[in-house]
DNA sequence: TTGAAAGCGCTACCAC
DNA sequence: GTGGTAGCGCTTTCAA
């Protein structure tokens, strides 16, 4: 069922059948209801491409997936920011396109995406330090917003992002409070705009506490199962350990704990974990382990936020960026005892 | 740049220029590298609504976001699956799009998709026992191939699935074998038609070994770290607790290992756990953990097969529906010493 | 308030 | 081997 035929049943114009079905004032109520009954009993629906030729728009944003020949895994939360951007953009009209590079080459992706007209914008994840993205981005002129930010870049750009810093910066303040002074931090690759803020914040608790940084204490490599299950083995065996380590991705704990527990210690009375991204709802009664969490429904909910801003910025580009911070809930799972290996 | 420009600056018809540029024979070979040169020279890419209309396909392949509003958090494989078919799918320039229901009418979102002529084919993930979607596909013409199979579906249809009976009755048996009599099963949803072929798996395994199942050691739910945690502290609390425990998910199975540390005792020599999807690559020498895997990356894999077919299936409709059993391969990790309790 | 018709950028048929 | 042209299904002036 299309245009044409739907307007012959109904004896009238395309024209006046486009207009009613698009909500156009000029067209009487009657006609509108007729239509619009019409539409759903022959269950009319526009034809996607047709309408995006007329328009010149396409009505879908794409997302690139992470993952280059370095690191092939994808990150298991990927799927529920995914799920929250996909549902907020269909309540707009929008689609949700998924692409993936093998090269190193993502901007030729945008480039051609653009050039071929399948997008009306994109979002941008995983920012490094001076994304080289953005400046590409912003020549082409295709709309987009940067999930996360990126330091050192001096043009303008939307950003919806988490206030990476403050956590840690809250997360390690937690762990001084409770007496801690040997911290360890297993972070992300840190060429990573969010590892550096991650680390930043880090570093400010442990400034305001009055504790010397030890680089012992830091690591940076992507988060993989192995790679915290080895660090955590390492700082366990070191000469003066840490009493309490700060990770930051789901993977990354699954290994943490493990090696705790193969080391004959016991979480939350030996070592204190804090971590991120986990469902950890069934810690919360009477548990030995101190830990904040963005849980991953959070991740959904900032899918869902950036892909607002994002048609914002597609129906007004003329208001000009659009910047969002996102606050994330600190979730306290388990008990908060103190520190039983003090130095 | 269009079509039109750019064949005006080469002072060629649009007509052979559409051809140079797609591959038909009646172009001269010259005419052809001079418009292909262009081409690349002006960066000219063709309008994809444009090529859609014309050909009336669209070039776009679409898979629902599983997450209804019971489970909301997305299987965190999900991203690997989408990374593989989307690579795979773009290797034969079709684009991946992503969709998400509300309601449980996932139908209706088929439907939608289909009278908008936005997509040529879909992918059905998660299908249940009777899986309504496969009929409705049938009818509404649509191509499509399901990740997984149907039991009670009699209708033809494509699929791709992995062989998880045989993967689940292997896993049984190398505990059999290595004397465990009390076998648990911490299964997902058992609507789900992979499940119930997991469970059939375990259950033919247990036959073999003339041990008769204990349905307090079986349980089925969403996939969930705290369903995990509560079915394994059950478990362990029972007069007579199993000394190997089965479980299929990433998620369910970091419950399972913390609930077995928390109640003192060792994972591989008290209990053993088999479970899937981990990254276990640093587990394989000298533990104590014997575990089968089916790794994320094989997940990745299963993405591209399943993409390689579909686009099979498009090419060739007449050819009837397409069948691709993927044969996990199972990987050990640890060692894999006796069971040390048993009954 | 309604309708005719000119595109949007491409493919594919038919003629040369 | 090359070019003219009629659509694909919709939106959007411009007229009525």
């Amino acid at each position: 069922m299309n245009l044409k035929t739907l307007a012959e049943k109904l004896g009238l114009s395309q024209t006046t059948v486009s207009r009613a079905l698009n909500g156009y004032p000029e067209v009487s109520e009657a006609t509108r209801l007729r239509v619009q009954d019409a539409a759903v009993r022959f269950n009319y629906r526009p034809n996607s491409r047709a309408k995006g030729l007329a328009t010149g728009r396409s009505m879908v944003v794409a997302q690139i997936v992470p993952g280059s020949s370095e690191h092939e895994m994808v990150n298991p939360i990927f799927g529920d920011f995914v799920g929250g951007a996909t549902e907020a953009l269909a309540r707009f009209g929008y689609d949700m396109m998924i692409s993936r590079v093998l090269e190193d080459d993502e901007g030729k992706i945008y480039r051609e995406l653009h050039a071929r007209g399948a997008v009306d914008a994109v979002i941008l994840q995983g920012p490094s330090v001076e994304d080289p993205r953005i400046p590409l981005l912003n020549e082409i002129g295709m709309p987009y917003i940067v999930h996360g930010r990126s330091t050192g870049i001096t043009a303008p750009y939307s950003w919806v992002d988490v206030n990476n810093k403050r956590s840690f910066r809250r997360a390690t303040q937690f762990l001084t409070d409770l007496g801690h002074r040997r911290i360890a931090l297993i972070n992300g690759l840190e060429y990573m705009d969010f590892a550096q803020r991650r680390r930043s914040g880090y570093q400010e608790a442990l400034d305001a506490a009055g504790i010397a940084a030890d680089p012992a204490l830091m690591c940076s490599a992507d988060m993989t199962e192995g790679y915290g299950y080895r660090e955590t083995r390492r700082l366990l065996h070191l000469a003066d350990p840490p009493t309490a380590i700060l990770s930051a991705s789901m993977l990354a704990a699954i290994g943490i704990r493990r090696a705790i527990q193969e080391s004959g210690l016991t979480m939350g009375r030996d070592v204190s974990v804090i971590t991120h991204d986990d469902d950890l709802s069934y810690l919360r009664n009477g548990d030995d382990i101190p830990i904040f969490t963005a849980t991953r429904a959070s991740v959904r909910a900032a899918g869902a936020i950036l892909a607002e801003q994002l048609v914002a910025l597609i129906s007004a580009p003329e208001s000009g960026p659009v910047h969002h911070m996102i606050e994330a809930e600190l979730v306290v799972g388990g008990s908060t005892g103190p520190a039983r290996r003090r130095t």
